[in-house]
DNA sequence: CTGGTCCATCAACGCTAGTTGCTTGGTTGG
DNA sequence: CCAACCAAGCAACTAGCGTTGATGGACCAG
């Protein structure tokens, strides 16, 4: 179910972690893991400044974890399940052969 | 299968995603992807320095992400797939209702 | 049109995280 | 016991990233 994603490259995957390890950020992809929201709504929810905070959605929209779209003046974000997917895919890839008896060194 | 593991907090799982969203540290991921591997070889294929090389495995390390071991003065490094999969977990989590209608904001 | 609200952008600053070169600890073979 | 090798630890340095406070643009109500 759902529309096929395109496997990531690492370039790709590191993109999308590297906007996710960072402590505001989690929280906002978090904020978000029940629903979209309204930016005043998350400023207001987590506390943070106004400027801090939409520079953070910026990072995380580049990386493709968040869409956006407006309504009057307000504007709603929301995750992206296709990124989350795409590195529990990426993640599952990596995991699949990692057991592998070591090549002895000498 | 395999052995069930508890799920993670949010603060765990930034750990992971933090200690895998650095180039070099990813390449030695990727490297690892493939089975297990000895410091010197890992040196010598990703072409590093040596102390640099060491800094990131210790951050891997410490995250939970590798397992190490020592066999006479060689020291092999391996990827713990428990990691992988307990932050497999939380993404699956994370996209789970990620969708819900937005609560207007006013 | 005007004032008010919501959000993005920008420049200057500060700090954390990675780099570098060297030293130390531990193991093996001669 | 000594020399050679592998890997970790350490301190000084640097650059990139997030923070802060202010400015500007879009939209709406009155």
């Amino acid at each position: 179910m759902g529309v096929a994603t395109t496997p990531l490259q690492s370039e790709q995957a590191r993109a999308l972690l590297r906007a996710l390890a960072e402590p505001l950020r989690l929280q906002v992809i978090e904020a978000l893991g029940s629903g979209e929201r309204c930016v005043c709504d998350l400023t207001a929810d987590l506390g943070l400044a106004q400027s801090k905070l939409s520079f953070h959605l910026k990072v995380l929209k580049q990386a493709g974890l968040l869409a956006d779209r407006q309504e009057g003046r307000w504007i709603y974000y929301q995750l992206r399940p296709e990124a989350i997917e795409q590195l529990r895919d990426w993640l599952a890839e990596l995991g699949a052969q990692c057991s592998k008896p070591a090549t002895p060194c000498r």
